[in-house]
DNA sequence: GGCTCTACTCAGCTTGACTAGGTACCGGTA
DNA sequence: TACCGGTACCTAGTCAAGCTGAGTAGAGCC
């Protein structure tokens, strides 16, 4: 994947995790390693953690600590109210701009 | 529209201008207005002028300057070679992250 | 002791959209 | 003549967010 990935990413990927979280409450390292695993292979760990800590700043989340078998102890964040509220207009914002994307490459564009 | 839209600009701005040029060449003044006629009513003058410089610069887009009856002469934008193989890439990586994203919204996320 | 995996944090850099202006040409009107 | 309003382009500075490249620490294994 190229440089192209990185620009987009900003703005979605903060999106993207409030949505895994949407579904379940995770830890950093599982959604780094999650996001991975789902081809997004350049993103870097520190990337994650800063989104976190951005979202709980803006109190789009809880958080808990929660100690691990291994390693330090793990901070498990989960969606609160204002958070899905937040999502559900980061889906409004995305389906807005798919949708003009959608129509520009079927050669929609009459400017 | 939010906040979030800004954001979500950054890099899909650059994809949508390089393919409204894939359909004609356009100058700026004609795009910013076809962009705030699609919705995208917050971007700036500025930011379409910055980009089309930039695109310029990177060598994506050949330029010609045209007269206009009112008004100053146009700079008249059209996609080359390179151009169009840059768009292609940007739809690549786009359709990588729709799918992704689509995917999350149905629920598919198993972190 | 040294290695690997887990788990989180931080300072500094870069990119790109926004703010908030400015320049300049033209036609119409008071 | 003077002054708008529409057309057309440009620029300096700000801010948000992802990346780089580190660092800290606990647990288990050889």
């Amino acid at each position: 994947m190229g440089k192209q990935i990185t620009e987009m990413l900003k703005g979605t990927l903060e999106g993207i995790v409030l949505a895994i979280l949407a579904g379940r409450s995770a830890y950093g390292y599982e959604i780094t390693a999650w996001l991975r695993d789902q081809g997004f292979s350049d993103i870097a760990e520190g990337t994650v953690y800063a989104l976190l800590i951005r979202i709980e700043r803006r109190g789009l989340v809880d958080v808990e600590k929660v100690p691990s078998e291994k390693g330090p102890p793990r901070k498990v964040y989960s969606l609160n109210a204002q958070g899905q509220e937040y999502l559900e207009e980061f889906w409004r914002t995305w389906s807005f701009l798919a949708e003009r994307l959608d129509k520009l490459r079927e050669g929609g564009n009459r400017p």
